[in-house]
DNA sequence: AAAACGTGGCA
DNA sequence: TTGCCAAGTTT
């Protein structure tokens, strides 16, 4: 084994062990987490933030502790318990993903990449993320904090690329550890959200900074993505939208609908959009719902 | 393969 | 106040 490499092991791990925050979807004292509570939050956590998902995953494994209480209930009833946690698809999708487990998995939740990432809603980083943390499976979790981990020590550079590049999936082959692979990838996140941050790191508190190519290069600055607009957008429609549906337990009728944006054009077609997603059904002439709201009665 | 897809906190 | 950013996936 490499030497430097297995310092940079030891010195991440390191810091994982004093710095590691205990989040409730992590398993205690060297203990396995629930493979059920791991998914659930990875599919939170989807461009989300660890505090805003705290509270609405514990309310959520409450009400369904299993992926066979969650097929039980409506889909409509999984959008609405996500709250505002934002991109309601993923509810939609968590839903099916549980609805997939508890029919075609006899309710357990896959154990391997493969058999993950073709349950709905699972890409590449959710499903590696359940076969490393959940099962202590041996493969490369990239997500965003990782990432910019690599991309900052070992090529110098402020901000990975918009997608996930060849080279890097040979680096993080080479970085990973033989053993404690899983835990390699919970510091390398950690550190990331912690320490490696994207707008402000934290160099002083960082076990590697000795070793950062950025740093030694001082700290070049790279070229952003350009960031999404907001203001206007049909996603902001959409949102409005759903907002109207998630906080009636009736039936919405249009006029309701309607009083959430002025531009009729642009608000019919989100709400057709929203039809088409399968996040909102039409109960009635111009009456709308959360899906499945007259199921289980 | 670029674009769509929510939300709220923070600088 | 405006813009950035957060454990991505799908089409």
């Amino acid at each position: 084994m490499d030497p430097q490499l297995s310092s940079l092991h030891d010195d991440v791990l390191a810091w994982f062990g004093e710095h590691r925050r205990d989040l409730p979807w992590r398993g205690r004292d060297g203990e396995r987490p629930d493979p059920w509570s791991v998914l659930v939050s990875e599919f939170m956590l989807q461009q989300t933030p660890v505090a805003r998902v705290l509270p609405v995953f514990d309310a959520w494994m409450a009400t369904w502790p299993t992926p066979a209480d969650l097929a039980a209930a409506t889909a409509g009833d999984a959008v609405r318990a996500w709250g505002r946690l934002g991109y309601p698809r993923r509810a939609l999708r968590l839903h099916a993903a549980a609805t997939a487990i508890a029919h075609q998995h006899a309710g357990r939740v896959p154990d391997t990449y493969e058999a993950l990432r073709e349950l709905p809603g699972v890409g590449d980083y959710t499903a590696a993320a359940i076969a490393s943390f959940a099962y202590g499976r041996r493969v490369l979790v990239l997500d965003t904090n990782v990432r910019r981990v690599f991309t900052r020590v070992v090529r110098g550079e402020q901000y990975p690329t918009r997608s996930v590049t060849a080279a890097e999936r040979r680096l993080g082959q080479e970085l990973m550890p033989a053993d404690r692979a899983d835990e390699w990838a919970a510091a390398t996140m950690e550190l990331g959200a912690l320490v490696c941050t994207a707008r402000a790191p934290r160099c002083a508190a960082c076990p590697i900074a000795d070793r950062c190519a950025w740093r030694a290069a001082g700290y070049p600055q790279g070229e952003q993505p350009k960031g999404q607009t907001w203001h206007g957008t049909d996603r902001q429609v959409r949102g409005r939208l759903m907002a109207v549906l998630r906080e009636s337990h009736a039936p919405v009728p249009k006029a309701a609908l309607d009083a959430v944006w002025d531009d009729a054009t642009q608000r019919d077609r989100c709400l057709a959009g929203l039809l088409d997603d399968g996040l909102v059904e039409l109960v009635d002439d111009d009456v709308f719902a959360l899906p499945g709201h007259d199921e289980g009665r």
